[in-house]
DNA sequence: ACACAAGTGTAGCCAAGGCTTTAATTGGCG
DNA sequence: CGCCAATTAAAGCCTTGGCTACACTTGTGT
């Protein structure tokens, strides 16, 4: 018989890292939402509910709430009818969005994953990566590249 | 001044990324809470409902609603004022997570991470590596190891 | 034996992020 | 100019994953 120990651990894991990635989650989708209306108004000039909501490959109204959430959290302005613009501070967002993205694409190929794969993975990766990670994939990257 | 195009251009973005990275975030919790009820099991013998709380980081109730979903979906099993058991599907995916969670966190030291932002990080990223990059993940720590 | 603390269950609240349905506005075209 | 299609808004539903407050079991210690 293999004994049944009842006592917790002292390796027992700390409950931190969840919070954390909860943290992450919640900034996800405002995340991914900048990123697009900032590729929008460069492509487009400018950024409708309908296109948004196309390109993020969902309803018009669910766009239309996400928005309402930029909006409430100071990174987008909007007036009915009219098409959605980003704050200063949303263009900042979408500005660091977009260039994570393209790191931990670029971090993913490099460690060998297919180059379609690998956009697929980085739209739900991106937004866990925290800092300091990022800052270690793009030394990674340089070495890489140095060394090449 | 610049012009202001108005037709989507051919490059637009597919949506089917988004649809992805939304199905992995389903998951995300039923596979953290699996993996732990398994670790649980394995340490302490048993895996209380204020035990799988206190490590997620959450209260009681919160954890009783996501067990009752890992039921559902047929991961897992209870009876009132019992233990929570994992089903054989169950114990399955909790390797599978614990297996990818290992890789991920090893990949993240491999290309630079200090070893505690790694474990940190993981615990969100793991969750939308598909396998086609755990596979590629697994087979650069085995040449990194190879090489050294 | 039983009182009481700890553990568990249950009800109900909230926000987020999906959806459908219905109403209102806009803007282009005949 | 005025009509109509496309766009946008608004209302309301669902599920998930948090929470608090309260009720009920369990099982241990005296
Ligand atoms: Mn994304
Ligand atoms: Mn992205
Ligand atoms: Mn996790
Ligand atoms: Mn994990």
């Amino acid at each position: 018989m293999t004994e049944t120990p009842n006592e917790t651990p002292d390796n027992a894991p700390q409950p931190e890292r969840f919070n954390q990635a909860r943290a992450a989650q919640a900034m996800a989708v405002l995340e991914d939402y900048a990123e697009m209306i900032g590729d929008l108004m460069d492509e487009m000039g400018e950024a409708r509910i309908t296109d948004i909501a196309a390109r993020m490959g969902v309803t018009h109204p669910t766009a239309t709430k996400a928005v309402a959430r930029l909006k409430r959290e100071g990174l987008a302005m909007s007036r009915p009818y009219r098409g959605v613009f980003l704050t200063e501070a949303g263009v900042a967002l979408a500005d660091r969005v977009r260039g994570r993205h393209r790191t931990v694409v670029d971090l993913l190929i490099a460690v060998g994953v297919p180059a379609e794969t690998a956009e697929l993975d980085a739209e739900g990766l991106e937004h866990y990566v925290s800092a300091t990670s990022l800052a270690a994939f793009e030394m990674f990257l340089a070495n890489s590249a140095a060394r090449s």
